[in-house]
DNA sequence: TTGTATGCGTTATCAT
DNA sequence: ATGATAACGCATACAA
């Protein structure tokens, strides 16, 4: 019914190792042979049994993508990237999404990797995240993205960086008195929340500012979260002049609170975000870019190559990748 | 090294089979061996191999998930609803983007499905897309999401429904010069577009209203096409007085263009998408929204369905997805 | 209910 | 450069 590579080797009067080796491009093979092979597998429209060759080589071919959301953008637009590489080398993406604390029910996603997958990708987990832990314990090649822990090979932006970026911002533009929406958990180490925090607070203090405690709030990385905290803000006895919001999709509910306040953005407060999401152009936000996609993509090549010379190559490498400011209508300078 | 099922079945004193059955819940196992059994494997941390397990049933315990985008809000959204679905029935999903005519150098997906998945989901590719044929010739159960096709299950919202509320909505405001934006492909049958456009036109026809040519335009169901169409319907002679645009995404460009032209949504010009896009709440767009995540719920579920007994249950069923108008304030009555 | 034995389709080692 | 063959780890028909 099927056909296998022993159909293959018997009509090419061949030997199924050396169909293999023809059709995996492995060396000493014939140029002749390896041509007649090909072409008489293709006619037989051969395909190779993934599961034994699995079985026999002990290389599943796959890696998985773990994620604490799949349709988010931050969380689908690295996906992206990271599918365009694998899909590239041939590999097969594995998508698992977990809990990420709040969320459904849902198996971890440790066990769900044992003896299936050659490695892992890991987008923006907390680094206290038990199922993280179990994941990294499991011993295979992987990736963080979006988060760094010592010893493990990350692929992030320096979150110091920018958060000090977009404090500093709207710092130059004269504002003082600024606010804060924070994602969560700020105080933990190694999460971006808590780096971006440390640069907004290193900008302000060489700035010579002082931080209201009273204008930090907790936005938790969603839009209703961030008109929350916005609201928070704007019902204080002396609201910000400008406010710094470590996402854009909290940007994007600070600037609904904004509207339900009759308030207008850059004109009244300034507001800046972090992501360069796809929204905030068209909602004239200003914003600190980070290569969302270039994220995905260079941790799935640097897996790629750890995956290939298991020895080779740094033992475990921290990249980061560049952002940049773009400026909107939604930052301007204070007013005098 | 790796413990196999021959290590389960040594220290329990049983056949390998018999683990076998225990371990996957087969009937006919004693109460007791399988409890010892499970146990032991538990002690041992015994996972099975995939790979061996597959290569034995002919099962690959896997899905692919065939998208043209997966970044994008709904094809992400689409996919969250998979994934939520497979997860729990310990099905491994597979994610495979394709070219959608305009994309990147991809390698087409059909080749990569054969002899590793079980079944495949397809969201909206059209339905002219010979990488949809070459998919569907492979012969496994496949359903399809945001698409229908003869004789292949599908599951969808009714896009002529759809377009009819949206067009029902703006004339009930009092609208009668209403554009539309497009989305691509008005024409080829069995698309979104084209059923989103018939209902457009019929809620026009019963209306006594009349359908102007110049006021429909492409917005190949992007932001940024979306702006374009808008711009080119303002700078008509006689502009629309509403809009029906056939996705959210294609309607934010609409208010971006209107915003440049210093128009209010509702005040100036009526829009109406469809979607239900996170953002158009944040956008005070009104939408006819579709419940996306469902979608791939169940189309996920039909395929289970499908592959668990292959004879049973309607042989290709086309399920439809119930809509709902949701208003805001970028539609308002026609100011007299 | 449980055991036996064979097959699943490759890969890889060792010869030749 | 090519061939023979033993793994690879499990599922399943057939027996018992």
């Amino acid at each position: 019914m099927t056909i296998t590579i022993k159909d293959v080797a018997d009509a090419a009067g061949v030997s199924t190792a050396t169909v293999s080796r023809a059709l995996r491009g492995l060396p000493n093979v014939d140029a002749g042979t390896r041509e007649r092979i090909e072409r008489i597998a293709a006619d037989l429209d051969y395909v190779i049994s993934p599961s034994a060759s699995r079985l026999a080589s002990g290389r599943t071919g796959s890696i998985a993508v773990i994620t604490p959301h799949v349709a988010r953008w931050y969380f689908a637009t690295v996906l992206s990237g990271v599918e365009s590489v694998l899909q590239s080398a041939g590999i097969d993406l594995l998508l698992m999404s977990v809990s990420s604390s709040d969320g459904q029910h849902r198996l971890p996603p440790a066990p769900r990797l044992r003896r299936r997958v050659d490695g892992a990708l890991v987008i923006a987990l907390s680094p206290e995240d038990p199922q993280l832990h179990d994941v990294l314990a499991l011993g295979l090649p992987t990736s963080l993205i979006g988060l760094t822990m010592p010893g493990v090979p990350s692929v992030t932006i320096d979150d110091v960086l920018a958060g000090r970026m977009a404090a500093q911002h709207l710092i130059n533009l004269g504002h003082e008195r600024i606010g804060v929406i924070t994602g969560a958990s700020v105080g933990a180490p190694f999460t971006a929340p808590n780096d971006r925090y440390l640069g907004f607070e290193a900008a302000m203090s060489d700035a010579g500012l002082e931080i209201d405690p009273r204008l930090a709030h907790h936005g938790y990385f969603t839009m209703t979260g961030g008109e929350q905290a916005m609201t928070a803000l704007l019902t204080q006895r002396h609201p910000p002049t400008a406010v710094f919001a470590m996402s854009d999709e909290m940007a994007f509910g600070a600037l609904r609170a904004m509207r339900s306040h009759g308030l207008q953005p850059g004109e009244d407060i300034s507001i800046v975000g972090i992501d360069g999401h796809d929204m905030s152009e068209l909602l004239d936000l200003s914003t600190v870019a980070q290569p969302v996609v270039d994220l995905g993509r260079s941790a799935a090549e640097a897996l790629l190559l750890q995956l290939k010379d298991p020895g080779t190559g740094t033992p475990h490498e921290e990249i980061r990748m560049p952002t940049r400011l773009i400026v909107r209508g939604s930052t301007r300078p204070r007013s005098a």
